[in-house]
DNA sequence: TCTGGGGTCCTAGGACCC
DNA sequence: TCTGGGGTCCTAGGACCC
């Protein structure tokens, strides 16, 4: 076949895997963090990243905060600070598209670029435009990251993570074996604790192992999933990348754990809609709205009650979805039962635009409506999020044993919201100052 | 990992229809 | 009234990812 299309080519895909990324986004900006164990996640409680430092101590993520100290005293603690991460993340996808404008953001602090067919053009090897993507990043943003380069995503994936911090692994096609055999079954991308114990009663223990089954073995025995990541492994690229920035969401949703855990309905009520107003809140932002609502319960055995309901009208106003929410919320509640945290997932969004309104929409009652949110979101934009709630939120927001994010740091913070603090009757559409 | 928060995709089974 | 087969759509829930 001497003139295959482009198509036919072995793909050349590099993994592109940030460093404890978080931590060194700040060792970057504070270069008198170098050195030192950072860890992130001051508003949260618990360790969200750890720089290498912090790690060689035992200080790993999900560590609780004040287990820190114990195992590493001289640990810098700070809290997590998205906004520069995400400059740094986009300087770091901005350097891979010097390369290729097919760079696939797979998540803040990685991401896929297909270099395939540029060996001609730049006179250079794969492994040669991969180092030097790895080069530019280091270089010009002080952080470092790890690479993976080979014929799938998924192999690229276990490249990236076959050696860190600031690896190069390039798994060839002809040669996988080496990288496969030394890869247990659960750090392939896709495959989870379920999957992974599932496959060790089969006698599958390694990527490997898995690869040299056959593939009537696979589909006998697995699913569409996991026959994916079989090809993948094999060097059969099935996952494209995807080039498009991600711009939509298809659910939003909003959850948080409260201390103690609480059987009392209202408080539990409340924090569901503080959640409802949050995902709200961001729906509107991006523009969307929906129909169907689901809500969650979780209690503090760490059981789930989910039900799920449909709104007469696509709407990103919480007002109107309590309507839906409290019928929903009362089928789930269990008295007695202590509950550790409440959910709300908006599914289904589509954007605000593309909603056909009803005929019998009173025109005027819309344009109200529209009218109080957006002030609503101004005064939220100015003086915080939750200057104005929702009369059935405020349980969750004057109790002082909320959830543990709000706890530290935010005195000041508070005492100006408390001052602000505007009740919206809502539902009748009424404005009060308390 | 005695367990935080925000997402996406897949699948089995039921409802409904022909 | 009982029976069979097959398609589509929806829902609940599982599994996984960062």
């Amino acid at each position: 076949m001497p003139w295959g299309s482009l198509n036919d080519w072995p793909k050349a895909i590099v993994h592109v895997d940030g460093d404890a990324f978080f931590a060194a986004c700040e060792q970057a900006v504070h270069p008198e963090y170098r050195g030192r164990p950072v860890v992130t996640g001051k508003e949260r409680g618990i360790v969200s990243a750890a720089s290498y430092e912090a790690k060689a101590r035992g200080i790993s993520r999900g560590v609780a905060l004040h287990d820190v100290p114990k195992l590493c005293p001289d640990t810098i603690i700070v809290p997590s600070d998205y906004e520069t991460y995400s400059l740094f993340s986009k300087r770091m996808f901005a350097i891979m598209r010097r390369t290729t404008p097919l760079v696939e953001e797979y998540s803040i602090d990685e991401g896929f670029a297909d270099i395939t067919g540029l060996r001609g053009p730049t006179h250079s090897s794969y492994e040669t435009i991969a180092q030097k993507m790895q080069d530019a990043i280091c270089s010009e943003l002080g952080i470092t990251v790890s690479i993976g380069l080979s014929i799938s995503k998924v192999l690229a994936k276990i490249g990236s993570k076959y050696k860190k911090p600031h690896g190069f692994t390039s798994i060839p096609a002809d040669a996988p074996k080496p990288y496969l055999e030394k890869t247990p079954l659960d750090n392939v991308w896709g495959i989870g604790p379920q999957t992974a114990a599932y496959a060790a009663k089969l006698g599958i223990a390694t990527a490997l192992d898995f690869v040299t089954r056959d593939a009537v073995f696979i589909t006998t025995h697995f699913a569409k999933p996991q026959l994916e990541l079989w090809k993948e492994l094999r060097g059969e690229s099935v996952y494209p990348i995807v080039p498009e920035e991600k711009s939509t969401y298809t659910s939003i949703s909003k959850t948080r754990t409260f201390t103690p855990p609480s059987h009392d309905r209202a408080f539990v009520f409340a924090q569901l809609s503080k959640n409802l107003e949050n995902a709200c809140i961001k729906a509107r932002r991006h523009g969307l709205v929906t129909r169907r609502i689901t809500l969650f319960l979780k209690t503090q055995e760490f059981q789930y009650a989910t039900t799920e309901g449909t709104l007469s009208r696509h709407s990103a106003y919480p007002h109107e979805m309590m309507i839906a929410i409290r019928p929903l919320f009362d089928a789930c509640f269990r008295n007695n039962t202590p509950y550790r945290a409440t959910g709300v997932v908006l599914t289904d969004l589509i954007l605000d635009t593309t909603i056909q309104r009803s005929l019998f929409e009173l025109p005027i009652k819309l344009e109200r409506l529209q009218r109080i949110y957006a002030a609503v979101d101004t005064l939220a934009e100015q003086f915080g999020k939750h200057v104005v709630t929702l009369g059935s939120s405020l349980l969750a927001h004057t109790q002082h044993t909320t959830s543990r994010g709000d706890l530290p740091l935010r005195k000041t913070h508070r005492l100006k919201g408390e001052t602000k603090r505007l009740h919206l009757n809502l539902p009748l559409l009424l404005g009060t100052v308390r």
